[in-house]
DNA sequence: ATGACGTCG
DNA sequence: AAAACGACGTCAT
C-alpha cells in the first residue's frame, strides 16, 4: 500500500521541513502520465492501475526526479493558495472591475459566423499497424520502444496510454503486443487522408501528423449543407478510402473544436452549437484540463485556488492575475467565455522557429564516448538543417543527467552554422563546461538545437522566368571528404594530446577545405538573407573574436586544442577554475526562495 | 540573450 | 534494469 511516503533524505536543502504524507496521491497523479484525460480509459480503475505504476517505479531514478518535482510543485501550489487566501481579505474591486473590464472587451470579438472542425485520427500509429496486420486488432498492441507513442483501444482498457514506459505497460498488461514506429508508414497514410481533407477545406491546417482543423464554413455554404452532415460525409469518406477511423469536433473556434473532436472518440463526432449559450453552457462544466494549453501542472495550481472547471473561472477572476500574472488571466478569460481563433491556415504558411535532434542513450560518464554522441548529433543535424534549408545563428546543447536533470547551454557563433563539423566544433566547448561545472558527469541524453534560423532556400529568384533549380544548398564537399572530415575530427583530439604546432597546422588544412568555397555557388550565395558579422566571443577563454571574410575563426579551434591538453595531462589534479567551482557547489543548492524575498509567483503566457 | 520549465502530439 | 522526440511558448534574470 502507499504507506511510506519514502525514506527523505532531510538535508540542508530543505528549509520548510515540513512534508506532508499525501504527497504520494500528487506523485501518482503525475506517475499517471499526461494522456489522464485521453479517450478510452474511462472504464478503467485508475487507482489500482496508479498503484502499479507507482510500484513498477519505485525507486528508479526517474521516480526520484519526479518525486523532487512533485514536492517543489507543492510547496509552489501551497504559496498560491497561501496567497489567494491574503488577497482575498483586501479589497478587490479595482481587480475585479478590470477583470471584468476585459471580459467585456473580448466579449465583442466573439466571432460565432465559421464552422471549423478539428478531425482526429483514432489510434493513429496503431490503427496503420492494424491494418497490415488485421490480427492485432484484437489483442491489446501499442508502438514505441522505450515510451509508447500510440496504443489501440484493446490495451488502453489496461489503463495503458500513449506516454508511458512500456516496461510499465507490460506490467499493466503482460501480453500487451509491442510494434516498433515506423514513421513513413505512418505520414504515407496521413498524406491519403489530407487529400480527402482538402476537397473540404484547400486551406486546411495539419496540427500534427494525425490531427487538423479545416475551416467548412465555405464547403457548407457551397454544398448547403448543415456542418454535421458535412463532417458525417467527411469521416466517413476517410474511412472509406484510407480505412482509417476519424473523429471530429465541430464548433465555431479552433479551442472548441479540438475539445470536442475528443468527446465522441473513437469514430465519432461532437457539435458544440454556434449560439453564445451553447458555447457558455459547454465550458461551464468542462474541466480545465481539456483545454489545449493547460497541463497538469496549472490544472494543479488551480485545483489549489478552487478552480476545476472553465466555469470555475469567472468566480476567481479578481485575483488571477496576481496569482498567475496577466497573460495567464487573458488565456483564462478566454477559456471561460470560450473563444477561440477561427483562422485556420495551411501551416507551411507558419515560419519555423528552431531545428533540433537529440537521443537517449545509456548512461555515459567516458569524456570520449561523449564527444563522440555528440559528432553523431551534429552529424544528424546536419541532415535535418540541409532537409529543412536553414543554418542557425545560435547553437544550443541539451543534456540530460542520469538523475533526469536536464540542462541546456546555448552560444552565438560568429556565423550561421549548418555543417557537422561546425556545429561540433562550437557545440563541443559548452559540453567542456559542463564536463567541468558537474565532476562526474554522466549523461543519459544528448541534443543540439539551432535557433534563429537563417533560410538557404533561394527564393525570388524567378521575378525574370528563371526557375529556380530546387538543388540542395550544401554542393560544398564529395562524399568522400566527408569521411575524410571526420575521421580527422577524431585524429583531432588525439592529436591534441602530443603537438600543438603539428595539430595547428592539421587544424588550418581542415578549416582550407571545410568552409564554404565561394566559387562552388554558381548563384547568388544565399539570396536575401545578409548576415550581421556577429560579434562573438570564444567560449573557452572568454576573448573578443573577429569573424574572417570565409564566416569563420581559427581561434576556437586553437584555444579548443589548449584546452584538451589541458585536460588530458592535468586532469586529476585540478586546474579549474574557481568560478566553476562555485556553480557546481551552488547547483545542487535550489533557490529555496528565503523569506523576505516577495511573490515568487511563476507567469506563464499561452499563444496568442 | 540565456536557461529553466511547461505543453502538445 | 527500464520513461521519447521535436517543436513551440513563457518567465526570470
Amino acid at each position: 500500500m502507499a504507506g511510506e511516503s519514502t525514506d527523505r533524505v532531510v538535508d540542508e536543502d530543505n528549509g520548510s521541513g515540513h512534508d506532508k504524507d499525501n504527497d504520494n496521491d500528487t506523485l501518482k497523479y503525475q506517475l499517471l502520465g499526461p494522456s489522464l484525460t485521453k479517450a478510452g480509459q474511462d472504464a478503467v480503475d485508475q487507482q489500482k492501475v496508479s498503484e502499479i505504476i507507482y510500484n513498477a517505479s519505485k525507486g528508479s531514478k526517474f521516480f526520484n526526479h519526479e518525486q523532487e518535482r512533485d514536492r517543489n510543485q507543492t510547496l509552489k501550489i501551497e504559496r498560491i493558495a497561501a496567497e489567494k487566501v491574503r488577497l482575498e481579505k483586501l479589497d478587490l474591486s479595482y481587480d475585479l472591475r478590470r477583470a471584468d473590464e476585459y471580459l467585456a472587451e473580448l466579449e465583442l470579438t466573439r466571432d460565432l459566423s465559421q464552422y471549423v472542425i478539428h478531425v482526429d485520427c483514432d489510434a493513429f500509429f496503431a490503427a496503420v499497424e492494424e491494418l497490415d496486420r488485421p490480427e492485432l486488432k484484437t489483442v491489446p498492441m501499442a508502438v514505441g520502444k522505450g515510451v509508447l507513442t500510440t496504443c489501440n483501444y484493446v490495451a488502453r482498457k489496461f489503463g495503458i496510454r500513449s506516454g508511458m514506459a512500456s516496461f510499465v505497460a507490460k506490467k499493466l498488461c503482460p501480453q500487451l503486443v509491442l510494434l516498433p514506429s515506423n514513421y513513413e508508414k505512418y505520414t504515407a497514410k496521413a498524406t491519403e487522408i489530407r487529400k480527402i481533407l482538402a476537397q473540404y477545406d484547400p486551406l486546411f491546417e495539419s496540427a500534427s501528423c494525425d490531427e487538423a482543423y479545416l475551416n467548412i464554413t465555405a464547403y457548407c455554404d457551397e454544398n448547403q449543407m448543415d456542418p454535421e452532415d458535412a463532417v458525417q460525409s467527411l469521416r466517413s469518406e476517410v474511412l472509406e478510402n484510407t480505412k482509417i477511423s476519424v473523429s471530429a469536433g465541430i464548433a465555431p473556434n479552433a479551442k472548441i473544436a479540438k475539445i470536442s473532436s475528443n468527446i465522441n472518440k473513437p469514430n465519432g463526432q461532437f457539435r458544440v452549437a454556434n449560439e453564445r449559450t451553447a458555447v457558455m453552457e459547454f465550458m461551464q462544466s468542462l474541466p480545465c484540463r481539456k483545454v489545449n494549453g493547460i497541463g497538469r501542472v496549472f490544472e494543479r495550481e488551480l485545483d489549489s485556488i478552487g478552480i476545476k472547471t472553465c466555469g470555475d473561472i469567472y468566480p476567481h477572476r479578481a485575483v488571477l492575475t496576481k496569482l498567475f500574472g496577466e497573460k495567464a488571466f487573458q488565456f483564462l478569460a478566454q477559456c471561460y467565455l470560450g473563444l477561440g481563433r477561427t483562422n485556420i491556415e495551411p501551416v507551411e504558411t507558419h515560419e519555423r522557429k528552431s531545428v533540433s535532434t537529440e537521443t537517449t542513450f545509456h548512461e555515459i560518464g567516458d569524456k570520449e564516448e561523449l564527444r563522440a554522441k555528440l559528432r553523431w548529433a551534429a552529424e544528424e543535424m546536419e541532415k535535418d538543417l540541409t532537409r529543412t534549408q536553414f543554418k542557425g545563428r545560435t547553437l544550443c546543447l541539451k543534456v540530460k543527467l542520469h538523475t533526469f536533470e536536464v540542462l541546456t547551454r546555448q552560444t552565438a557563433p560568429p556565423r550561421a552554422v549548418s555543417q557537422a563539423k561546425d556545429l561540433y566544433t562550437y557545440a563541443l566547448p559548452m559540453l567542456i563546461k559542463l564536463e567541468k561545472e558537474i565532476p562526474g558527469m554522466k549523461l543519459r541524453l544528448l541534443g543540439l538545437r539551432c535557433s534563429n534560423l537563417v533560410t538557404t532556400k533561394k527564393t525570388g529568384l524567378n521575378f525574370f522566368g528563371f526557375t529556380t533549380q530546387p538543388k540542395p544548398p550544401t554542393v560544398e564537399l564529395p562524399e568522400p571528404n566527408k569521411e575524410h572530415e571526420i575521421g580527422a575530427e577524431e585524429a583531432f583530439e588525439a592529436a591534441a594530446r602530443q603537438e600543438v604546432q603539428d595539430e595547428m597546422n592539421d587544424l588550418e588544412q581542415l578549416s582550407q577545405e571545410a568552409v564554404i568555397p565561394g566559387p562552388s555557388a554558381p548563384t547568388i550565395e544565399t539570396g536575401p538573407v545578409e548576415e550581421p558579422p556577429a560579434q562573438w566571443e570564444c567560449p573557452i577563454c572568454s576573448k573578443p573574436q573577429v569573424a574572417d571574410d570565409r564566416g569563420f575563426n581559427d581561434h576556437v579551434d586553437f584555444c579548443l586544442s589548449r584546452q584538451t591538453i589541458r585536460e588530458a595531462t592535468q586532469d586529476t589534479h585540478s586546474v579549474v577554475d574557481e568560478p566553476s567551482l562555485a556553480i557546481a557547489a551552488s547547483r545542487k543548492r535550489k533557490p529555496v526562495n528565503t523569506g523576505g524575498q516577495e511573490d515568487p509567483r511563476q507567469k506563464r503566457l499561452f499563444f496568442r
